[in-house]
DNA sequence: CTGAAAGCGCTTACAG
DNA sequence: CTGAAAGCGCTTACAG
């Protein structure tokens, strides 16, 4: 025990008498190193609270073990769960995350442009960032594996779920229930300009009422940016602009049902007896709103592209091009929803 | 314009015909360097797509321009809100942000036990991150400023509410609001033990009911852990455990009002026909809900860390152990409150 | 204003 | 098993 502290392997090895080379080795845990030369290190580099330069030792190696996060809104519910997922297996790998934040248009352009990740990181995960073929060329400069979360993007290894079959699931609920007349109110992000214009989820809704054999009519349906209160205006102009009230409301996302549920509360229509309501996510209010919708584990998606992340590293030719997961879903039904 | 691109100062360099030190001064702005020089350089980096190792550079250089952010629960609203906050002042700064997830004591004491972040950062953030004496000793050995948000650690910088007085008015408004009878669901993190034990708001409670006569019931009030569900359950515990149905409860989060609010709901009492509700935070789901709250801006606390951050690194007096800036809050009302 | 050289703190063939 | 030496890609006094 010594109260100095060794800013340097060169201090760590004079102490334990051996050359800086040894050193390296024996903290490295490489072979080729004596049982009793290896502990004589460890002691030192213990005694004097040492710690490799991560700056001199990847220069020096090449590599880096550092992986960069890029989301949009982390603020956002989905994001968070996101994150959290990938970092608990990132963490667990011993890899360092840097986080970027990349909201709309201006952002993306500049992340683009500048790539500040760049030379910086082994690998990058893209949460719900839409490439097209002139971005992946950019993309690609970062010189790292990169794996997409949340979406598809272009044709990098991925995981999200399936917005086609989590509308199914949803729509297919409310037709059992016998519901005929049903609104959508749709979510979308103005600032992914390259996300497909029509999402899974309204496929889903307008070809299980074909299947029913029902006309889609757009008056039941609105397009807005996510969040609550958005839905919110979009299920007052549904209810003003149609004569015949829908018997159930479709969200994209429980966020959405949330402000929808506001609105139907306000005009005194109850929930589910006059009208149901059905989201996806399971976000931990849909519980206490008793909302039933279709439940996504999105920390777990995250933990899933952290795994890619891992795999790619590795070089493991699973974590190729196009290879992708689908995050499982399910429906959810609570009190939001019944017969009609 | 070439094909090419450059891995190293020195093929700029040369590219450029220049030596490997007017190339590095050229890109680094420095002086010394003539207009038309600088030009040439700078044509050939962008020609080549060049970008500087920044582990060669800081190696060099001796700083890093990264600091660390630790947060427990990145899922949760207010940590999502707070990292928000925090990237967007960092990143304008062209600061890169590591973020590490530190849950519950376990993560704790292996953070502290490894210091991942040691010899990476220039600065750390520490959000809702209470240290002691002991762990203070810990935490410098990373060797870089460190900042607190979200609560006041030791003797470090921070940013903060004070959660007295958002807990007064809280209360101030219920009790102007001629209500005696109050409940109060107050959230706890079991995994921050080293946080006070009662926390301001706690003390507001009580201490408001005292000025106005009062002596707090204990079975008006319990302590549960922060998420909605259990304050469900304590909402249901209390209304069991007394007779007399209280006229308010004041609930130490926003997302534990929700909770309350669902027991409420189910147990047909009205809000606030019935009982007022009043929460803190001001989450987006407040506005949904109606929700009577004390009011903070948890990301503008973020920034106001992040600008912490950069004063320490700028070497400012002003970022000086114990500085502190707290954050204004104010009473938002809605409908979840009235007159009793 | 410009260049040759040392140094940042490691890792890793290359010899022994 | 161990050590001397080169090299990772930069920056920055030090001379000119």
């Amino acid at each position: 025990m010594t109260n100095q502290t060794a800013q340097s392997l060169a201090e760590v090895a004079r102490y334990a008498g051996v050359s800086l080379s040894t050193a390296s080795r024996a903290l490295n845990d490489a072979y080729g190193v004596s049982a009793a030369t290896r502990m004589k290190v460890l002691a030192a580099a213990s005694d004097l609270d040492y710690v490799v330069s991560p700056d001199a030792s990847r220069l020096a190696r090449g590599t880096m073990g550092r992986v960069a996060v890029v989301v949009p809104h982390i603020e956002r519910w989905f994001f968070g769960q996101m994150v959290s997922g990938i970092e608990r297996v990132l963490s667990a790998a011993d890899l360092d995350l840097m986080l970027y934040h990349v909201g709309d248009a201006v952002d993306r352009r500049d992340f683009l442009a500048r790539l500040p990740a760049r030379r910086k990181v082994d690998a990058v995960v893209v949460v719900a960032f839409p490439v097209n073929e002139e971005d992946r060329a950019r993309l690609e400069l970062i010189g790292a594996k990169i794996i997409a979360a949340g979406g598809q993007s272009a044709s990098y290894p991925y995981v999200c779920i399936d917005d086609y079959e989590a509308g199914r699931l949803a729509m297919d609920h409310l037709l059992s229930l016998g519901h005929r007349r049903i609104a959508m109110i749709a979510g979308t992000d103005p600032d992914q300009p390259g996300w497909p214009a029509v999402s899974g989820r309204t496929r889903a809704y307008e070809e299980a009422l074909r299947e029913t054999g029902i006309e889609p009519d757009p008056s039941l349906t609105r397009v807005v940016d996510w969040g609550p209160l958005n839905a919110a205006n979009a299920m007052e102009e549904i209810l003003d602009s149609t004569q015949e009230t829908p018997t159930a409301v479709f969200t994209h996302s429980d966020e959405l049902a949330f402000g929808a549920l506001r609105t139907l509360r306000r005009r005194g229509l109850r929930v589910p007896e006059d009208i149901s309501l059905i989201g996806i996510d399971n976000h931990p209010m849909a519980e206490v709103l008793e909302l039933t919708t279709v439940a996504q584990d999105v920390s777990e998606q995250g933990a899933a592209a952290g795994r890619l992340v891992l795999r790619a590293l590795a070089g493991e030719g699973s974590a190729v091009a196009g290879t992708g997961e689908i995050a499982p879903i399910k429906l959810v039904t609570r009190s939001s929803t019944r017969k009609v």
